[in-house]
DNA sequence: GATCTTTGTGGAATCGATTCCACAAAGATT
DNA sequence: AATCTTTGTGGAATCGATTCCACAAAGATC
């Protein structure tokens, strides 16, 4: 391996030269600098990076945790974020917990002893604990996906699209409206989605049955199940569903086609997150566009802000586009 | 930043020892190491990694080089790199070339600098002069995907998974076959996919007329073009076709199915790649599971064992399993 | 009791960069 | 001509770990 140290030699100057011509800082006069130069160009020499890291503290990696990497939302914000950081010259380091909170915790630490320059936490757990844990990091931190008092954050507008989403069924002469969520322990898709579908139903007078109220865990077959569940156990079914993710919405139309349902003339389906499948399947999802990547961008921003010291936003939330496709 | 000579200092003792009783090497009493790791426990000290890299030459960092991941394949892949890298403490640093190959060779260099312990490589490309490039990297390295000469690689049975699927569909009665393709550049996808299928056709005493090869890009609507193509050019329509992935298949079947054929009683679809809605949409669709997941884990023991110097296969080539659907 | 091993510990060099400081030469200012 | 700035360069300390080597004490072997 080839070290400053060569180059300094072949060069005939110091080492301190040569780093001043690599990092473009101090005098050096345009003879010496074309000589390190060329050596430079010709040996291929490119600075260790640990050796630079452990000297300037700065490791031009952010650390990136996520549940998985298996899903659309999660891949499009890596997508944002490494498009954004790589253009300063980061990489990411990549955490996948595989939805486990005590490898949150874990790779927290592991991170830091790693000397990444930011966090990026694709998040879906906002236990207090985890909370209180990412104040005290004391390294520059964004969350995505979930609002958190008093951490950087870039979120949704999860309540409001939940509510346009149920305005929307509403106006197309929906009363019944049934609802398929997640656990309320996330915040965002789980809690705010659901409150904005009870408040919208609230605010036009219309009652929700228990039973039209199911949940499911992310995956395709829990939405089938949740719609099975709300078929079998409504006194009255409802006309029209309102799914917090499309692939939810996709087993409730998987289930629904199976028992002959009509889509949307018997039932009407809604889902959230624009997957790429929403716009092929049949009928075509109704859904909303969160702009992922754009989310990953932000967070990049905003990451690379709070190194550079620069000013930065708390807090963004990103707007939504509604896309109003043939299961309504 | 708490460091070793701290601890040294509280401890009462050299940083040769704590480093000792850090790596659980040399000899170290019992009384001095239980008081190491008690002030080691309650400072919450961690070795600074780029001190220890820069020393030890190295990282505990395995770099990822990959087109996109954003679709299906390449996040499997990753998850079961992941999982299996963890469990021995590596991690993964990601490089995401989104289809550029000029960054290709621009992260091999980098991931070096970076003194990553080993490259993987999610390839589309196999070019003479990346090959070159990847021998001379002097570093572990596996590519995923592709097969090629000298280099260390753990890659799917793409010929013989089209042949299977050719002579399923053949077996099903059909004797005008289509096929939806992507550029043979992509020697594992594009060409040998395509040359599967034409070898089975061949060997059955099947023509192939020209209009019944199309060629997409790898996304969904692309395979609708293509089907499009195919049903409007075609002297003679084929009965079924052939598509290399999926969202090829799912593209040609939403064609198909806005403009009233029948699937699979007008035209038999198969796709390949076992991605997760195939099984949802309707009809479900016959595919070929790779189990994207299994080869990252391979992969990541391939790279291991080079790493560890211990013994290791310079090629492996992982089976398939045909998943027969109502689309054929 | 002399000699050899095993056990236990620390001093100091090392990894490969950056950066503080000293110093000299050349140019500018009086 | 004396003094002050600007320009250009290198020596040496530093970052935080690991590891080679020296050395001493304790046990084992004869």
């Amino acid at each position: 391996m080839i070290t400053i140290k060569d180059i300094a030699e072949m060069a005939n100057v110091s080492r301190t030269t040569v780093s001043r011509v690599i990092n473009n800082s101090g005098y050096v006069s345009e003879e010496v600098r074309k000589r390190v130069e060329k050596i430079i160009e010709e040996t291929g020499y490119m600075p260790n990076v640990n050796a630079k890291s452990l000297r300037t503290k700065q490791s031009k990696v952010i650390g990136v945790i996520l549940p998985t990497i298996q899903t659309e939302t999660p891949s499009r914000v890596v997508t944002g974020l490494s498009r954004e950081l790589s253009k300063h010259g980061y990489q990411i380091l990549l955490a996948n917990t595989d939805h486990d909170v005590k490898k949150e915790y874990e790779y927290l630490d592991l991170l830091k002893v790693r000397q990444v320059d930011g966090i990026v936490l694709i998040a879906t757990n906002t236990e207090p604990k985890l909370i209180e844990k990412l104040k005290q990091m004391d390294i520059p931190l964004v969350m995505i996906g979930q609002e958190a008092e008093d951490i950087v954050h870039v979120a949704y507008d999860d309540y409001h699209v939940a509510r346009d989403l149920t305005r929307l069924l509403i106006e197309k002469g929906h009363q019944k409206i049934g609802f398929i969520g997640v656990t309320e322990t996330d915040r965002a898709v789980g809690y705010l989605r659901k409150k904005g579908f009870l408040d919208e139903m609230k605010a036009n007078g219309l009652a929700v049955e228990r039973n039209w109220i199911q949940q499911g865990i992310f995956d395709i077959d829990s939405g089938r199940d949740a719609m099975e569940k709300i078929i079998t156990y409504s006194r009255e079914r409802p006309t029209a569903i309102l799914a917090v993710t499309d692939r939810l919405a996709i087993g409730a139309m998987s289930y629904l086609k199976n028992n002959n349902y009509r889509i949307p003339e018997d039932m009407a389906l809604v889902g959230i997150g624009a997957s790429e499948i929403s716009r092929y399947i049949d009928p075509p999802l109704t859904t909303v566009d969160y702009q992922n990547e754009k989310a990953g961008e932000e967070a990049a921003k905003l990451i690379l802000n709070q190194i550079n010291s620069k000013p930065f936003k708390k807090k963004i939330v990103l707007d939504y586009r509604l896309i109003v496709r043939d299961s309504v």
